[in-house]
DNA sequence: ATTATTACCAAGCAATTGCTTGCTAAAAAT
DNA sequence: ATTTTTAGCAAGCAATTGCTTGGTAATAAT
């Protein structure tokens, strides 16, 4: 059923645009305020609010469409493809998390060089890292990496490759702090296992935390160091 | 485009059965083999294969149809529609898990009491508990558990309530193991997060653990015991 | 002033999907 | 020997899906 305007019009001519809300074409901006390509973005961001609460396959093109106020075709574009569209919310989000890494890392380094105290700074590098992955993956609005984590299944073998070697910059940070640790006493475990599991007990958070109850990013993160870690004086 | 033998036939009664392989009906089984439901399970296992490899929602009823040797429509002869198969799928898994996890526990007892040892037992139980529970999530066949772990969210969600409960039934029993930990020191962390991480260390090794590479599952224990506790002597 | 580009909309197609209906042959129950 | 039950098959329907095509108004480039 379409809305009568759509069939109002002269026949002879084809319907005039915006037959919902928009008066005409989207919504009005003024030239100052031009976003090139804002809307791809707008795009991507939605997708990745519904690939988290819905799925992939159980969110349509459409869902995300309406989402942002277009018709069903219009995202295609934008992206070639739903998929294109999963994997530039993957790209982004691990584009987003190796940056937001990489803040956490800056100021964890000593101020003066101190070969004596090497293993606190481990520590509290690993501190860092932990925190800073708790922000990214529970965060306000980071959708991007639990879909990443969760929707794994539906990319291509390429795309999947690809979005690996990401993932390995990611998590190749954690392996020097790790046997850092690891030399000091501070860590026990095979710090190859201990990497799989310490990053497995952080992913799985997406699953139970609720950023309303609950507790805050900051006391996870010490149960977190004070499971995985013992602290030495 | 069907077979010969379907049109065949006299035109003015339906053609015979079993257009394809089977010469008739279903495969032929003597009558002291009888196995009242066995397809039901058949389909049940099936499904939670597929599921685990392409996930609910990229499997069509007509994939584990082909999958068990079945016509499109038959499947929801034992199951009223594709949901109430995943939901058998969820529930013979929790099943199974549960009793599993008991089988663990006779055996990990104190052949007599003895008060002074107390802890050493907990750690005992504790090791049994991650042991079974490495064997639930990666043991051959075990796509049961896997599937019920990531499609939580194609369930309805009277059927995750009371899934929910099984599942608390299953974790409860590391709590008391846990709290008896805490307090002998061999765990530092908050139990309640300490539960939570833990679960979630070790249900994510479901991502990456490569049954033919890899480490053993006993060794996947070592690590973990190694990760989050320290010995007491 | 003309042309090209951008960013959509309107309409619909082809494939896939979950599921239903009517039937049937073998086995079990009576 | 007859009836009932079990476990399917054959065919197809209605809805949904990803995506395409042909347009068009507004803006930018020339």
């Amino acid at each position: 059923m379409y809305s009568a305007a759509t069939v109002a019009g002269n026949l002879s001519q084809p319907a005039a645009h915006g037959p919902l809300k928009r008066s005409r074409g989207r919504p009005r901006k003024t030239v100052d305020e031009r976003d090139d390509g804002n809307r791809r973005l707008e795009l991507i961001r939605t997708a990745a609010k519904l690939f988290r609460r819905k799925g992939f396959d159980a969110t349509s093109t459409r869902d995300i469409a309406a989402a942002v106020g277009m018709r069903s075709g219009s995202p295609f574009y934008h992206f070639k493809s739903k998929n294109a569209l999963l994997y530039a919310v993957m790209e982004e989000g691990m584009r987003s998390a190796i940056e937001r890494q990489q803040q956490a890392l800056v100021g964890a380094v000593q101020p003066v060089a101190d070969a004596a105290r090497e293993p606190a700074d481990a520590a509290r590098q690993m501190r860092r890292l932990i925190r800073a992955h708790f922000d990214i993956l529970l965060g306000a609005g980071n959708d991007f990496i639990p879909v990443m984590l969760y929707e794994n299944r539906a990319l291509t073998s390429r795309q999947r490759a690809t979005l690996a070697k990401l993932q390995g910059d990611y998590e190749s940070v954690w392996t020097p702090v790790l046997e850092a640790m690891h030399a000091s006493g501070e860590l026990r475990a095979p710090v190859k296992l201990a990497r799989l599991l310490i990053l497995g007990a952080l992913n799985w958070s997406v699953q139970w935390f609720d950023r309303k109850r609950g507790a805050s990013l900051d006391a996870l993160t010490d149960a977190a160091v004070a499971l995985f870690f013992r602290e030495m004086e």
